[in-house]
DNA sequence: CTCCTTTAGTTTAATATTAAACCATATATA
DNA sequence: TATATATGGTTTAATATTAAACTAAAGGAG
């Protein structure tokens, strides 16, 4: 019983603790990006952008809702401010009068690559510090963490 | 110089990935927490009753803040709720009248126990699907980035 | 064809957060 | 001691986000 309980309550600190280095990294390193995109870009906005200059054929509002795990309403109102920029073109979908359609455009291009120089710039010290092959390694838990988290929730 | 860009790109590659990983880890991970944490408690308060549930000495709102990489504006937020709910003592400073100290409450004592017992209900699944030794594997790297991020931010 | 249900997207209200202005107290300097 | 600066905390305005209500269109069952 007692043992139980330590036992259980090791397990606890390591998820936990895991769950908080995650979120301590999280908020440091997205204040650290916001602070030099550029255009007023978000993370969220730039990640929209990197979607579609990665080569990924357009989307809906609602599969890149999905994709980058925010509500349909958030990803209304990311989408609305890269319009307002003219980042991105939405279009009506052709045989669906419910849906829409999201591509990047030319000044989003523009301003993907932009956004890029300035995060080389936000994180030149960090590259400094990290070898590639010091988080290439983390990448692999993470990325089935981060699977099954999607998977089960 | 093609070759310097494509290096270049793929150091990006990783790091990018890395922070990504960690960013939907971290929201996926949030929202199942605070789904099963009672008295309405959020993530951020429950990590100040944490704090000092560990056995760490009372603290002012401003040391909290920093513990926790937040504003002072969120912890005069994070801790007006907690005293709301009766679950930190917030007694001014003898000696600087500035300043506040915060404690926990036996009450405060109790709901982090509900809590802890919400997380595990939160988490069961996943402490079923990972080993402690899978997730501890990846702290110290997590932590040297965390410490690092925090130095130099 | 008509009704019912599902789906895509928007809107609303609530909330947590930040940066910056602000207040009060403490500390240091002249 | 008097004044200037620094510090702890609160408040304000702005914003990103969520859950839930809502609108409109599609699809299916009868």
């Amino acid at each position: 019983m007692t043992d139980e309980m330590i036992k259980l309550s090791q397990e606890q600190q390591v998820y936990l603790r895991f769950f908080n280095e995650v979120g301590i990294i999280n908020q440091l390193s997205s204040t650290r990006a916001e602070r030099e995109l550029p255009h007023g870009l978000t993370m969220s906005q730039y990640s929209v952008l990197n979607h579609f200059v990665r080569g990924l054929p357009p989307k809906s509002p609602l599969e890149l809702a999905n994709a980058f795990q925010v509500t349909k309403g958030a990803m209304t109102n990311t989408v609305k401010q890269l319009e307002k920029k003219g980042f991105v073109d939405v279009r009506p979908h052709e045989k669906d009068g419910r849906s829409k359609i999201v591509s990047i455009s030319q000044a989003g291009i523009s301003a993907h690559q932009d956004a890029v120089q300035g995060l080389a710039k936000a994180f030149a010290d960090f590259l400094a510090a990290f070898e590639p092959d010091e988080l290439g390694a983390l990448l692999p838990g993470l990325e089935k963490v981060r699977i099954w988290l999607d998977e089960n929730r």
